[in-house]
DNA sequence: CCTTGACCTAAAGTTAGGTTTAGAAATTAC
DNA sequence: GTAATTTCTAAACCTAACTTTAGGTCAAGG
Protein backbone atom coordinates (compact mmCIF):
# COMPACT_ATOMS: atom_id res chain seq x y z
CA UNK A 1 0.00 0.00 0.00
CA UNK A 2 0.52 3.69 0.56
CA UNK A 3 4.68 3.82 1.39
CA UNK A 4 5.28 6.58 3.87
CA UNK A 5 7.52 8.65 5.87
CA UNK A 6 10.32 10.42 4.64
CA UNK A 7 9.04 10.64 0.79
CA UNK A 8 6.17 12.01 1.55
CA UNK A 9 2.24 10.93 1.39
CA UNK A 10 0.86 10.20 -1.79
CA UNK A 11 -2.68 11.68 -2.75
CA UNK A 12 -4.19 8.18 -2.28
CA UNK A 13 -2.59 7.74 1.22
CA UNK A 14 -3.66 11.65 2.11
CA UNK A 15 -7.58 10.60 0.69
CA UNK A 16 -7.40 7.29 2.82
CA UNK A 17 -5.90 9.11 6.02
CA UNK A 18 -8.67 11.87 5.63
CA UNK A 19 -11.57 10.33 3.85
CA UNK A 20 -12.09 13.06 1.48
CA UNK A 21 -11.86 11.76 -2.26
CA UNK A 22 -8.87 12.22 -4.44
CA UNK A 23 -10.46 14.71 -6.59
CA UNK A 24 -11.88 16.70 -3.60
CA UNK A 25 -7.80 16.91 -2.31
CA UNK A 26 -6.64 18.39 -6.13
CA UNK A 27 -9.54 20.64 -6.04
CA UNK A 28 -8.52 21.94 -2.70
CA UNK A 29 -5.22 22.71 -3.80
CA UNK A 30 -6.43 24.30 -6.61
CA UNK A 31 -8.22 26.41 -3.98
CA UNK A 32 -4.98 27.14 -2.13
CA UNK A 33 -5.79 25.16 0.82
CA UNK A 34 -2.77 23.09 0.69
CA UNK A 35 0.40 22.78 -1.53
CA UNK A 36 1.95 19.83 -2.22
CA UNK A 37 5.65 19.46 -3.98
CA UNK A 38 5.87 16.96 -6.57
CA UNK A 39 8.33 13.96 -7.32
CA UNK A 40 10.48 13.41 -9.91
CA UNK A 41 7.59 12.08 -11.89
CA UNK A 42 5.22 15.00 -11.45
CA UNK A 43 3.05 13.10 -8.63
CA UNK A 44 1.97 15.63 -5.27
CA UNK A 45 3.59 14.39 -2.50
CA UNK A 46 2.01 15.90 0.96
CA UNK A 47 2.95 15.87 4.56
CA UNK A 48 2.11 13.77 7.17
CA UNK A 49 1.15 17.54 8.55
CA UNK A 50 -1.40 18.00 5.87
CA UNK A 51 -3.83 15.03 7.11
CA UNK A 52 -4.41 17.43 10.14
CA UNK A 53 -4.18 20.35 7.85
CA UNK A 54 -7.70 19.09 5.52
CA UNK A 55 -9.23 17.57 8.74
CA UNK A 56 -9.47 20.88 9.68
CA UNK A 57 -10.46 21.77 6.23
CA UNK A 58 -13.65 19.07 7.01
CA UNK A 59 -14.10 20.52 10.49
CA UNK A 60 -14.55 24.26 9.41
CA UNK A 61 -16.81 23.11 6.70
CA UNK A 62 -19.55 21.45 9.12
CA UNK A 63 -19.05 25.24 10.97
CA UNK A 64 -20.53 26.58 7.82
CA UNK A 65 -17.24 27.80 6.33
CA UNK A 66 -16.60 28.60 2.99
CA UNK A 67 -13.10 27.45 1.15
CA UNK A 68 -11.99 31.35 0.93
CA UNK A 69 -12.93 32.08 4.45
CA UNK A 70 -11.22 28.46 5.36
CA UNK A 71 -7.83 29.59 3.17
CA UNK A 72 -8.26 32.65 5.41
CA UNK A 73 -8.15 30.50 8.58
CA UNK A 74 -4.68 28.60 7.17
CA UNK A 75 -3.20 31.71 6.03
CA UNK A 76 -2.60 32.33 9.91
CA UNK A 77 -0.75 28.86 10.28
CA UNK A 78 3.48 29.26 9.91
CA UNK A 79 4.54 29.25 6.48
CA UNK A 80 8.03 27.56 6.32
CA UNK A 81 7.55 24.65 9.57
CA UNK A 82 5.22 22.03 10.95
CA UNK A 83 2.07 23.66 12.70
CA UNK A 84 3.32 23.18 16.67
CA UNK A 85 -0.09 22.41 18.79
CA UNK A 86 0.33 25.99 19.78
CA UNK A 87 0.24 27.49 16.58
CA UNK A 88 -3.41 25.08 16.08
CA UNK A 89 -4.75 26.56 19.19
CA UNK A 90 -4.16 29.97 18.25
CA UNK A 91 -5.82 29.85 14.94
CA UNK A 92 -8.86 28.02 16.71
CA UNK A 93 -9.22 31.21 18.54
CA UNK A 94 -10.16 33.02 15.55
CA UNK A 95 -12.62 30.16 14.40
CA UNK A 96 -14.12 30.07 18.02
CA UNK A 97 -15.06 33.73 17.59
CA UNK A 98 -16.86 33.56 14.40
CA UNK A 99 -18.14 30.16 15.64
CA UNK A 100 -19.76 31.56 18.29
CA UNK A 101 -21.30 34.83 16.54
CA UNK A 102 -22.54 32.21 14.41
CA UNK A 103 -24.57 30.55 17.45
CA UNK A 104 -26.09 33.51 18.35
CA UNK A 105 -27.02 34.85 15.22
CA UNK A 106 -29.04 31.53 15.02
CA UNK A 107 -30.18 31.90 18.91
CA UNK A 108 -31.43 35.60 18.40
CA UNK A 109 -33.46 34.33 15.17
CA UNK A 110 -35.13 31.73 16.95
CA UNK A 111 -36.41 33.93 19.48
CA UNK A 112 -37.05 36.07 17.32
CA UNK A 113 -39.20 33.44 15.78
CA UNK A 114 -40.75 32.91 18.99
CA UNK A 115 -42.11 36.53 19.15
CA UNK A 116 -42.73 37.05 15.56
CA UNK A 117 -44.55 33.75 13.83
CA UNK A 118 -44.94 31.64 17.17
CA UNK A 119 -46.45 34.00 19.13
CA UNK A 120 -49.51 34.06 16.40
CA UNK A 121 -50.11 37.71 16.22
CA UNK A 122 -47.98 38.27 13.59
CA UNK A 123 -47.46 41.91 13.84
CA UNK A 124 -44.78 43.28 12.08
CA UNK A 125 -43.90 46.68 13.18
CA UNK A 126 -42.80 44.89 16.47
CA UNK A 127 -41.14 42.14 14.37
CA UNK A 128 -37.48 41.70 14.54
CA UNK A 129 -37.14 38.84 11.93
CA UNK A 130 -37.40 42.17 10.04
CA UNK A 131 -34.41 42.63 8.06
CA UNK A 132 -32.34 41.34 10.46
CA UNK A 133 -28.22 42.91 10.28
CA UNK A 134 -25.96 39.80 9.86
CA UNK A 135 -27.78 37.22 7.73
CA UNK A 136 -26.59 33.92 7.80
CA UNK A 137 -27.62 34.11 3.36
CA UNK A 138 -24.99 34.01 1.29
CA UNK A 139 -25.61 36.20 -1.60
CA UNK A 140 -27.76 39.27 -0.20
CA UNK A 141 -28.56 41.07 -3.44
CA UNK A 142 -29.23 44.26 -1.28
CA UNK A 143 -31.67 45.00 1.63
CA UNK A 144 -34.56 42.69 2.10
CA UNK A 145 -37.72 43.47 3.94
CA UNK A 146 -39.19 40.40 6.10
CA UNK A 147 -42.64 39.54 7.25
CA UNK A 148 -44.39 42.07 4.49
CA UNK A 149 -43.64 45.10 6.02
CA UNK A 150 -41.35 47.95 4.98
CA UNK A 151 -38.86 49.75 6.85
CA UNK A 152 -40.81 53.45 7.06
CA UNK B 1 -48.22 52.33 -8.95
CA UNK B 2 -49.40 49.04 -8.50
CA UNK B 3 -52.98 48.39 -8.35
CA UNK B 4 -54.35 46.40 -5.42
CA UNK B 5 -56.72 44.43 -3.86
CA UNK B 6 -59.55 43.21 -5.09
CA UNK B 7 -57.90 41.89 -8.26
CA UNK B 8 -55.00 40.27 -6.38
CA UNK B 9 -51.02 41.67 -6.72
CA UNK B 10 -49.00 41.67 -9.56
CA UNK B 11 -45.73 40.12 -9.73
CA UNK B 12 -44.06 43.18 -9.51
CA UNK B 13 -46.23 44.80 -6.28
CA UNK B 14 -45.40 41.50 -4.89
CA UNK B 15 -41.49 41.79 -5.47
CA UNK B 16 -41.50 45.11 -3.75
CA UNK B 17 -43.23 43.87 -0.71
CA UNK B 18 -40.73 41.72 -0.18
CA UNK B 19 -37.78 42.12 -1.35
CA UNK B 20 -37.51 39.66 -3.74
CA UNK B 21 -36.43 39.48 -7.55
CA UNK B 22 -38.96 39.39 -9.60
CA UNK B 23 -37.43 36.07 -11.15
CA UNK B 24 -37.13 34.62 -7.82
CA UNK B 25 -40.71 34.35 -7.54
CA UNK B 26 -41.12 33.16 -10.57
CA UNK B 27 -38.39 30.53 -9.68
CA UNK B 28 -40.81 29.93 -6.41
CA UNK B 29 -43.75 29.23 -8.26
CA UNK B 30 -41.80 26.72 -10.42
CA UNK B 31 -40.99 25.06 -7.42
CA UNK B 32 -43.97 24.61 -5.54
CA UNK B 33 -43.46 27.27 -3.05
CA UNK B 34 -46.40 29.59 -4.33
CA UNK B 35 -49.17 29.08 -6.63
CA UNK B 36 -50.75 32.10 -8.64
CA UNK B 37 -53.53 32.44 -10.93
CA UNK B 38 -53.52 34.87 -13.97
CA UNK B 39 -55.54 37.24 -15.05
CA UNK B 40 -57.15 37.51 -18.82
CA UNK B 41 -54.17 38.66 -20.16
CA UNK B 42 -52.10 35.73 -18.73
CA UNK B 43 -50.32 37.71 -16.43
CA UNK B 44 -49.79 36.37 -12.48
CA UNK B 45 -51.93 37.57 -9.48
CA UNK B 46 -51.21 36.74 -5.79
CA UNK B 47 -52.41 37.03 -3.03
CA UNK B 48 -51.94 39.47 0.01
CA UNK B 49 -51.08 36.32 2.21
CA UNK B 50 -48.28 35.70 -0.36
CA UNK B 51 -46.34 37.76 1.00
CA UNK B 52 -46.39 36.39 4.50
CA UNK B 53 -45.70 33.10 2.73
CA UNK B 54 -42.67 34.33 0.89
CA UNK B 55 -41.40 36.28 3.93
CA UNK B 56 -41.39 32.56 5.78
CA UNK B 57 -39.96 31.71 2.86
CA UNK B 58 -36.85 33.80 3.24
CA UNK B 59 -36.50 33.53 6.85
CA UNK B 60 -36.81 29.54 6.69
CA UNK B 61 -34.01 29.95 3.95
CA UNK B 62 -31.63 31.96 6.45
CA UNK B 63 -32.33 29.27 8.93
CA UNK B 64 -30.44 26.97 6.39
CA UNK B 65 -33.63 25.13 4.65
CA UNK B 66 -33.69 23.94 1.59
CA UNK B 67 -36.53 25.21 -1.22
CA UNK B 68 -37.56 21.42 -1.30
CA UNK B 69 -37.71 21.41 3.11
CA UNK B 70 -39.45 24.87 3.03
CA UNK B 71 -42.31 22.86 0.71
CA UNK B 72 -42.42 20.91 2.74
CA UNK B 73 -43.64 22.98 5.61
CA UNK B 74 -45.57 24.97 3.83
CA UNK B 75 -47.90 21.75 2.83
CA UNK B 76 -48.96 21.72 6.59
CA UNK B 77 -50.75 25.51 5.35
CA UNK B 78 -54.57 25.18 4.64
CA UNK B 79 -55.38 24.49 1.39
CA UNK B 80 -58.53 26.63 0.59
CA UNK B 81 -58.48 29.79 2.83
CA UNK B 82 -56.39 32.06 3.84
CA UNK B 83 -54.00 31.22 6.87
CA UNK B 84 -54.71 32.58 10.23
CA UNK B 85 -52.05 33.18 12.59
CA UNK B 86 -52.67 29.43 14.19
CA UNK B 87 -51.91 28.39 10.92
CA UNK B 88 -48.27 30.03 11.14
CA UNK B 89 -47.81 29.64 14.80
CA UNK B 90 -48.08 25.72 14.16
CA UNK B 91 -45.93 25.42 11.39
CA UNK B 92 -43.58 27.49 13.46
CA UNK B 93 -43.29 24.69 15.80
CA UNK B 94 -42.04 21.92 13.64
CA UNK B 95 -39.96 24.66 12.32
CA UNK B 96 -38.72 25.41 15.90
CA UNK B 97 -38.05 22.14 16.71
CA UNK B 98 -35.50 21.54 13.58
CA UNK B 99 -34.21 24.32 14.66
CA UNK B 100 -32.89 23.84 18.12
CA UNK B 101 -31.34 20.39 16.92
CA UNK B 102 -29.25 22.61 14.15
CA UNK B 103 -28.17 24.75 17.37
CA UNK B 104 -27.89 22.06 19.03
CA UNK B 105 -25.17 20.58 17.13
CA UNK B 106 -23.80 23.63 16.37
CA UNK B 107 -23.54 23.93 19.76
CA UNK B 108 -21.91 20.78 20.90
CA UNK B 109 -19.03 20.89 17.49
CA UNK B 110 -18.03 23.87 19.53
CA UNK B 111 -17.84 22.05 22.78
CA UNK B 112 -15.57 19.70 20.83
CA UNK B 113 -13.66 22.20 18.99
CA UNK B 114 -12.55 23.33 22.81
CA UNK B 115 -11.76 20.02 23.66
CA UNK B 116 -9.88 18.87 20.44
CA UNK B 117 -8.21 21.78 18.72
CA UNK B 118 -8.64 24.38 21.91
CA UNK B 119 -6.99 22.17 24.49
CA UNK B 120 -3.55 22.50 22.29
CA UNK B 121 -3.34 18.77 22.95
CA UNK B 122 -4.10 17.63 19.30
CA UNK B 123 -4.88 14.12 20.82
CA UNK B 124 -6.91 11.74 18.18
CA UNK B 125 -8.21 8.85 20.30
CA UNK B 126 -10.41 11.12 22.45
CA UNK B 127 -11.10 13.59 19.83
CA UNK B 128 -15.03 13.88 19.46
CA UNK B 129 -15.22 15.75 16.45
CA UNK B 130 -13.61 12.91 14.67
CA UNK B 131 -16.45 11.36 12.73
CA UNK B 132 -19.71 13.16 14.55
CA UNK B 133 -22.87 11.13 13.95
CA UNK B 134 -25.22 13.85 12.60
CA UNK B 135 -23.19 16.26 10.70
CA UNK B 136 -24.60 19.46 8.88
CA UNK B 137 -22.59 18.31 5.89
CA UNK B 138 -24.80 17.72 2.62
CA UNK B 139 -23.78 15.87 0.49
CA UNK B 140 -21.64 12.92 2.71
CA UNK B 141 -19.71 10.66 0.57
CA UNK B 142 -19.43 7.98 3.15
CA UNK B 143 -17.59 8.00 6.64
CA UNK B 144 -15.00 10.09 6.98
CA UNK B 145 -12.52 10.25 9.61
CA UNK B 146 -11.44 13.78 11.17
CA UNK B 147 -8.76 14.65 13.00
CA UNK B 148 -6.43 12.94 11.11
CA UNK B 149 -6.71 9.25 13.20
CA UNK B 150 -8.97 6.24 11.69
CA UNK B 151 -11.14 4.16 13.83
CA UNK B 152 -9.23 1.60 14.59
C1' DC C 1 -53.80 56.19 -29.94
C1' DC C 2 -49.47 55.38 -28.86
C1' DT C 3 -45.57 54.95 -26.13
C1' DT C 4 -43.39 53.26 -22.12
C1' DG C 5 -42.89 50.19 -18.62
C1' DA C 6 -44.29 45.79 -16.59
C1' DC C 7 -44.85 41.04 -17.78
C1' DC C 8 -44.52 36.65 -20.42
C1' DT C 9 -41.69 32.13 -21.71
C1' DA C 10 -37.76 29.42 -22.62
C1' DA C 11 -33.19 28.78 -22.42
C1' DA C 12 -28.70 29.78 -21.11
C1' DG C 13 -25.48 31.59 -17.63
C1' DT C 14 -23.65 31.92 -12.64
C1' DT C 15 -21.33 30.38 -8.12
C1' DA C 16 -19.85 26.87 -4.86
C1' DG C 17 -17.98 22.73 -4.19
C1' DG C 18 -16.96 19.10 -6.11
C1' DT C 19 -17.18 14.55 -9.36
C1' DT C 20 -16.59 12.23 -13.78
C1' DT C 21 -14.33 11.24 -17.95
C1' DA C 22 -10.63 10.53 -21.21
C1' DG C 23 -6.25 9.54 -22.53
C1' DA C 24 -1.58 9.29 -21.11
C1' DA C 25 2.40 8.58 -17.91
C1' DA C 26 4.31 6.87 -13.49
C1' DT C 27 4.43 3.27 -9.89
C1' DT C 28 3.86 -0.88 -7.75
C1' DA C 29 3.03 -5.85 -7.58
C1' DC C 30 4.18 -10.27 -9.07
C1' DG D 1 9.45 -7.61 -17.46
C1' DT D 2 4.93 -7.04 -17.66
C1' DA D 3 0.37 -6.27 -15.76
C1' DA D 4 -2.40 -3.78 -12.65
C1' DT D 5 -2.78 0.36 -9.97
C1' DT D 6 -2.24 5.14 -9.25
C1' DT D 7 -1.64 9.32 -10.68
C1' DC D 8 -1.53 13.12 -14.03
C1' DT D 9 -4.14 17.15 -16.68
C1' DA D 10 -7.91 19.33 -18.81
C1' DA D 11 -12.36 19.72 -19.58
C1' DA D 12 -17.01 18.52 -18.99
C1' DC D 13 -20.66 17.58 -15.86
C1' DC D 14 -23.50 18.03 -11.41
C1' DT D 15 -26.94 20.36 -7.86
C1' DA D 16 -29.01 24.38 -5.72
C1' DA D 17 -30.84 28.63 -6.16
C1' DC D 18 -31.21 32.00 -8.84
C1' DT D 19 -30.21 35.79 -12.65
C1' DT D 20 -29.76 37.20 -17.35
C1' DT D 21 -31.01 37.38 -22.03
C1' DA D 22 -33.86 37.34 -26.07
C1' DG D 23 -37.85 38.13 -28.29
C1' DG D 24 -42.46 39.16 -27.79
C1' DT D 25 -47.09 40.67 -25.26
C1' DC D 26 -49.92 43.39 -21.96
C1' DA D 27 -51.38 47.43 -19.54
C1' DA D 28 -51.48 52.20 -18.01
C1' DG D 29 -50.58 57.26 -18.66
C1' DG D 30 -50.81 61.33 -21.54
Amino acid sequence: MATLASSGLSIGALADRTGLAVSAIRYYEAQGLITPWRNAGGQRRFLRADIRRLSFVMIAQQFGFSLPEIRGLLEQLPNRRTPTPKDWAAISSTFRDRLDARIETLQRLRDNLDGCIGCGCLSLPKCKLYNPKDRVRAKGTGPRYLMGDRPE
